[in-house]
DNA sequence: GAACTCCGTCAGTTGACACTTACGTAAGCA
DNA sequence: TGCTTACGTAAGTGTCAACTGACGGAGTTC
């Protein structure tokens, strides 16, 4: 999960994400998408990319075939909701636990 | 908002944003959250946060206080929810071009 | 003004990372 | 078997990032 984040925090990753999303595609496609860069570059990239199991590998002949896994977005995804939203609950402690000090303070003093 | 998301990326600066999202903490307070580190490294995320605009900072005498940028992190989760949901149209767009493929591969063949 | 607190910043080190070129390897084809 | 295609991988480089220890500056206290 942490290492899905941190694939994603690369902005060349979150586009070969967004190129795979849809369908499968082939390394050396992939790599066309991008010219400023050599298909090794693109390589190593889809091999983090796959071990966070941000993508599936599939071999066809002598071709690999890449596919965006939902699967960990989803779960990356309610991760970071998960995230806000224990932060909102917190906040909503601490507004509390803010009130109730208020309401102590002036019933002590 | 790249910024933000490469910020959100490191799991130390994630811990230290829950500690600020709900309460304004001196410097030296989250700084002890964390005794694993040196206050030097806390205060350079500190500046990593502040620069993605992630905290805010008010300054109270000698001390900093520092509090979560909740406009930021709406902004960054939107964003995020364009970028799942963005991906989706488009698996939907190609499923409704592969469909006229079919169509027109029927029609033609 | 002297001392103390709180905190950022500088200099330097270490490790990670995005990239390159060169090479290796597995699968199809003559 | 040799050649070609489609890849990953190894090795090396420049850059960035996380960290440490040492220092400096702003603000309060006496």
């Amino acid at each position: 999960m942490d290492a899905a984040l941190k694939a994603l925090a690369e902005p060349r990753r979150r586009a070969i994400l967004r190129l795979v999303w849809s369908q499968e595609l082939p390394a050396s496609e992939i790599a066309e998408g991008f010219p400023d860069v050599t298909r090794p570059a693109i390589s190593q990239h889809l091999t983090v990319l796959k071990e966070a199991e941000l993508v599936t590998e599939r071999r066809e002949g002598t071709r690999r075939l890449y596919r965006a896994n939902t699967d960990t977005m989803a779960e990356l995804r309610a991760f970071l909701d998960d995230y806000w939203t224990s932060g909102l609950e917190r906040l909503r402690d601490v507004a509390e636990a803010a009130e109730n000090r208020k309401r102590a303070t002036k019933g002590s003093s």
